[in-house]
RNA sequence: GCCGCGGUGGUGGAAUUGGUAGACACGAGGGACUUAAAAUCCCUUAGAUGAAAAUCUGUGCGGGUUCAAGUCCCGCUCGCGGCACCA
C-alpha cells in the first residue's frame, strides 16, 4: 500500500491547477455571482502569519464550495503595498521600497499557492502601481470636486529625534517606540476627508448588514451619537474696583460661549464653565483675561501633551479665566469659566456647563477648587453627593417637579437653545508626511489655492529622485522632478503637494477594483459594478472594526451621493477569524519566540493537514491555539481517507446497490457538512466527515459514495481530495463537480429514542415512533418499568410531551 | 472607569437555539500486533459512592423564571480584547 505523502501530492497538484487555469475567474453571466472577499495583505518581510493562514483558508472552502454549487465566484487577491515598514527599511539599508515589496510580494504568492489558496492570480491588485493609484488619485479629486475633502489644522505626534511624525500606537508613556524620546505635539495643515458628514447613515445602515453583533455595537460606539442640546452663555467683562475681589458689576457684554450638554435639565445646576485649551474664547480674549500669563503657560502644557497623558492624569487640571465671568441663561446667575484639558477640544463645541452634584468629573473638579454644587434633580444617591440618573426637577424655578426627559426639551426651548446630535467620530486626517504612499493629486497656485491636478495628468506619479532620510519635511519636497513636473504643467511658481495619502485610502476602495483590474478608463465597468458589488462575504480580523471597514463604508457612501456608483454598503456579510496563539493560549510575536510560520507546518504536516486544522480547533471567530499535538489528530484522519481510498480496485464492490444505513449515513453527512459550511461552521463540518469516516467500516462501498464523499472534503483539504478522486478514474478536475444533494427522504428516521423525564430528570429511555402521538407517548412513558419506580403512589400532576424528544412527568 | 466578548472534562471544543450536557479530536490508562519500540487497531476515560446494578453531583459563583436552564432574567466574580475625562 501506497503511504500518504502530502508533498508529493500537493506540489502536483498546485503545478496542474495553476497549468489548467483553475481559479482563473471567466465571467459566467448565466450564473449567480458570489464574491467572497479577504482582507488583502501588507506584505511584510515576515511573510504571512498564521493568522492569515487561518481567514484566507476560510474564505478558499467558501470559493471551492460555492463554485461547485454552481455559482460563478470572485475570489480575488492584492497587496496593500504601501506602508511605513518598507520605508524605514529603505531609510536603513537604501533599498528602494518598490524593491522591498516586489520581494516581499512574491514571497506572499508562493505561501499562497503553497497553502492551496485558489486565487485567481491574473487579477492581482497592487496598492503602490500606478495603474491602481491612478484610480485612488482619481477618487481623491472627485471629493475634492465635491467638498467632501478639506484643509485644516493637523496636531500630530512629532519625534523630534527620528525627525518624523509618529503614529499614536508608536507612542509609549509619551515616548517614541523606537529612539525614547519625548514626543512633541506639533500642528500642522492636512487633508481631512469629511466622513462625519455621513456619521448618521453610518449607524443606521449598520441595521441592514449580516454582520457580527460586537463589531456593529462597537461601531456606533465609535460613532458615538449623543443627543443634548446646544446652550449659549452670554459672557460678561467684569470692571474691578482696585482691590481684585471687589468689582463694579456687569458692565459691556463681549460675547458667548455655545456648549454641548446631554443634560440640558440640570441647567440650573450650573455653577460654573469650563473650555479646552484649545477654544477661540482664550485666545479672543487675550487682553480682558486678568490671568493671562497664568491661563497661557497652563494651555501651552496642555497642548503639548499627547493625547493618553493628557487623559492618564487622573488629577483634575485647570486655571480660571479671571475678569470674565458668564451669566446662567436659564436663572441670571454669574458663573467663573475655567479652562482645562479634561475638555476636549474636538468635541462638542469644546466647551462644557459644570454641573457638579450631577456629574462625577465636574464633581471631582468642583470639590478641588472648592466651588458651589448645587443639586437640581431628585434622586436616590448611591453613598456619593452626586447623583447623575435622571429624575424630577428642584431648585429650578417654574421647572421644578418636572422629569428630567420632559424638561431637556422645556428648558432647551426656554433659553432659546437648540436640541441636537452630536458625534464622537472625528473627520479622518490623510495627509502623511511620508514617501512610500500614494502622492495627493493637488498643487497650490503662487496664492496657495489648492487645485486638483486633472484628470489628464493621473496617475500623479511618485517621483523617484527622492532621499527619504527623514529631516522634519515630507520626502516629496526634495524632488526636483516632482517640482518642475508642477511647474511645467501648471506654470511657474505653482508649487505641489509634498504629503502621500494615508494607506487606509488605498484600501478603503480596491474591492471595487477587482471586477475589472486592467480597465485604463474606470475605476471600474459600471456592468461589472453591478453585477459583483457588493460584497457577498468579507472576511478578515476584528481588529479592523472601527478604521478600515468604517472607513471602506464611507467611501461607498461618498462615491454614492457623487453618483459613481449606486449601493451604499460595500459587505453585505462580514465574518472575523480569531487569533492564532501558541499552545499555551499566548499572543505569537517575535520577541517571544513563539512564532509558528506556514511554511514550517506546509512541510511538516501538509497544506491539507494545516488547512484542516485551523478549520477544526474551534469556531472560526474564535481565538485558535496552535498545538501540533492537535494537528495529529486531523493528519490521521486525512491518513485513515488516504488509505481507505487510494486504491479504485480494493475499494469498489461491484454491485453499486449500498446498504440503508450508509444512505443514510451519506445523505446526513451531506446535509449537515452543506449546512455547516453554509454557516462558516467549518469545526463541527470537519466533525462530521470525521464520523462519516469511523462509520463506513465494513460496510460495502460504492463508487458514488466516495466520490460524494471526497467533494465533501475538497474544500477543506483540496490536494488530498482531488489526488484521490484522479485514482477513481475521473478525468475532470473535482472542482468543476458538482456538489451533492441530499434525499430528505433518505434521513427520515422511523423510530426514535424518546427520553422519559421525572421531575426533568432523564428516567429512561423508550424507542418509539417517531410520528408516536401525544397520547400514546404519556402513556408508553408512564407504564414504563423504571418510570414506574418512580411515580408508583405518587400524585402525578402534570405530564409534557415535546414531539420527537421527550415526555416529562410531574409529579408531587 | 466605559464598551465588547467570554468562563462547559486533564486539553481544544460540541450541544438541534429552552428539551438526553460533554459530539469530534488531543492527551491519558488498559489490551492486541511486535523480540522490542514506533505506527496501527480495539476498549475505557466528567466527578463521587459502589464488586456490580445503580444512585447522587456537575456547564465560574449566588439568586430567580419554567414542567424543563450551559442556553432566558437579576446580582456578583474572574479572564481576554478594545476605547479612554465624549459633556
Amino acid at each position: 500500500m501506497e503511504k500518504y505523502n502530502h508533498q508529493k501530492i500537493e506540489e502536483k497538484w498546485q503545478e496542474r491547477w495553476t497549468k489548467e487555469k483553475l481559479y482563473e475567474h471567466k465571467d459566467e453571466p448565466e450564473k449567480k455571482k458570489y464574491y467572497v472577499l479577504d482582507m488583502f495583505p501588507y506584505p511584510s518581510g515576515d511573510g504571512l502569519h498564521m493568522g492569515h493562514t487561518e481567514s484566507y483558508t476560510a474564505s478558499d472552502i467558501i470559493y471551492r464550495f460555492k463554485k461547485m454549487q454552481g455559482y460563478d465566484v470572485l475570489h480575488p487577491q492584492g497587496f496593500d503595498s504601501f506602508g511605513l515598514p518598507a520605508e524605514n527599511y529603505a531609510v536603513k539599508t537604501g533599498i528602494h521600497p518598490e524593491k522591498t515589496t516586489k520581494k516581499n510580494t512574491d514571497n506572499y504568492l508562493r505561501q499562497m499557492k503553497m497553502l492551496g489558496l485558489g486565487h485567481d492570480l491574473k487579477n492581482l491588485i497592487y496598492t503602490s502601481d500606478p495603474s491602481y493609484y491612478k484610480w485612488t488619485q482619481y477618487i481623491f479629486g472627485k471629493f475634492f470636486q465635491n467638498g467632501l475633502v478639506e484643509r485644516k489644522m493637523d496636531k500630530i505626534n512629532w519625534c523630534p529625534s527620528c525627525q518624523t511624525s509618529i503614529a499614536n500606537e508608536q507612542v509609549v508613556d509619551g515616548r517614541c517606540e523606537r529612539c525614547k524620546t519625548k514626543i512633541e505635539q506639533k500642528e500642522v495643515l492636512g487633508w481631512f476627508f469629511k466622513i462625519t458628514d455621513f456619521a448618521e447613515d453610518l449607524i443606521n445602515d449598520l441595521d441592514k448588514l449580516d454582520w457580527p453583533e460586537s463589531t456593529k455595537k462597537n461601531q456606533k460606539n465609535w460613532i458615538g451619537r449623543s443627543e443634548g442640546s446646544l446652550l449659549k452663555f452670554p459672557i460678561f467683562n467684569f470692571q474691578f474696583s482696585n482691590d481684585e475681589k471687589i468689582y463694579a458689576g456687569k458692565k459691556n457684554k463681549i460675547g458667548e460661549i455655545t456648549v454641548f450638554t446631554t443634560r440640558p435639565d440640570t441647567l440650573f445646576g450650573v455653577t460654573y464653565l469650563v473650555v479646552a485649551p484649545e477654544h477661540s474664547l482664550i485666545e479672543n480674549e487675550k487682553i480682558r483675561i486678568k490671568n493671562y500669563d497664568e491661563v497661557e503657560k497652563y494651555v501651552r502644557q496642555a497642548k503639548n501633551k499627547t493625547e493618553r497623558e493628557r487623559i492618564e492624569n487622573k488629577e483634575k487640571t485647570g486655571v480660571e479665566l479671571k475678569g470674565i465671568k458668564a451669566i446662567n441663561p436659564a436663572n441670571g446667575e454669574e458663573v467663573p469659566i475655567f479652562v482645562a484639558d479634561y475638555v476636549l477640544g474636538e468635541y462638542g463645541t469644546g466647551a462644557i456647563m459644570a454641573v457638579p452634584a450631577h456629574d462625577n468629573r465636574d464633581y471631582e473638579f468642583a470639590k478641588k477648587f472648592k466651588l458651589k454644587i448645587k443639586k437640581v434633580i431628585s434622586g436616590k444617591n448611591i453613598s456619593e453627593e452626586i447623583y447623575t440618573g435622571e429624575g424630577k426637577l428642584i431648585n429650578s424655578g417654574k421647572f421644578d417637579g418636572m422629569e428630567s426627559e420632559k424638561a431637556k426639551k422645556k428648558i432647551t426651548e426656554f433659553v432659546g437653545g437648540e436640541i441636537t446630535s452630536n458625534y464622537r467620530l472625528r473627520d479622518w486626517s490623510v495627509s502623511r508626511q511620508r514617501y512610500w504612499g500614494c502622492p495627493i493629486p493637488i498643487v497650490y497656485s503662487p496664492e496657495g489655492e489648492a487645485k486638483f491636478v486633472g484628470e489628464e495628468n493621473l496617475p500623479w506619479l511618485l517621483p523617484k529622485d527622492v532621499d527619504f532620510t527623514p529631516t522634519g519635511e515630507s520626502p516629496l519636497k526634495k524632488s526636483k522632478e516632482l517640482k518642475e513636473r508642477t511647474e511645467k504643467l501648471f506654470g511657474q511658481n505653482w508649487i505641489p503637494e509634498v504629503d502621500t495619502l494615508d494607506t487606509f485610502v488605498d484600501s478603503s476602495w480596491y474591492f471595487l477594483r477587482y471586477p475589472d483590474t486592467k480597465n485604463e478608463k474606470e475605476f471600474c465597468a459600471p456592468e461589472k459594478l453591478k453585477r459583483w458589488l457588493p460584497v457577498d462575504l468579507y472576511i478578515g480580523g476584528a481588529e479592523h472594526t472601527y478604521l478600515h471597514l468604517l472607513y471602506a463604508r464611507f467611501f461607498i457612501k461618498a462615491l454614492k451621493k457623487i453618483g459613481l456608483i449606486d449601493f451604499d454598503e460595500p459587505f453585505l456579510k462580514l465574518r472575523h477569524q480569531g487569533m492564532v496563539l501558541d499552545k499555551n493560549g499566548v499572543k505569537m510575536s517575535k520577541s517571544k519566540g513563539n512564532v509558528v510560520n506556514p511554511d514550517e507546518m506546509v512541510s511538516k504536516f501538509g497544506a491539507d493537514a494545516t488547512r484542516m486544522y485551523m478549520m477544526f480547533a474551534g469556531p472560526l471567530e474564535d481565538d485558535v491555539m496552535w498545538n501540533e499535538e492537535g494537528v495529529k489528530g486531523v493528519y490521521r484522519f486525512l491518513e485513515k481517507v488516504w488509505n481507505l481510498f487510494q486504491n479504485y480496485k480494493l475499494v469498489l464492490n461491484s454491485e453499486e446497490q449500498i446498504s440503508k444505513e450508509l444512505s443514510f449515513l451519506l445523505n446526513k453527512t451531506i446535509k449537515g457538512v452543506t449546512e455547516d459550511i453554509e454557516e462558516l461552521k467549518f469545526n463541527t463540518a470537519i466533525s462530521k466527515l470525521m464520523i462519516f469516516i469511523n462509520n463506513i467500516k465494513n460496510k460495502k462501498l460504492s463508487k458514488t459514495v466516495i466520490e460524494k464523499f471526497l467533494i465533501l472534503l475538497a474544500p477543506f483539504a483540496p490536494h488530498i481530495s482531488e489526488e484521490l478522486w484522479e485514482r477513481m478514474r475521473n478525468k475532470k478536475l473535482i472542482f468543476l463537480e458538482k456538489w451533492p444533494t441530499y434525499d430528505p427522504e433518505l434521513i427520515k428516521e422511523e423510530t426514535i429514542e424518546m427520553v422519559v423525564q421525572i421531575n426533568g430528570k432523564v428516567r429512561d429511555r423508550i424507542e418509539a415512533s417517531v410520528n408516536i402521538s401525544d397520547e400514546e407517548a404519556k402513556k408508553l412513558a408512564i407504564s414504563s418499568e423504571k418510570t414506574q419506580k418512580y411515580i408508583s403512589g405518587k400524585k402525578i400532576k402534570k405530564v409534557i410531551f415535546v414531539a420527537g424528544r421527550l415526555v416529562n412527568i410531574v409529579i408531587e
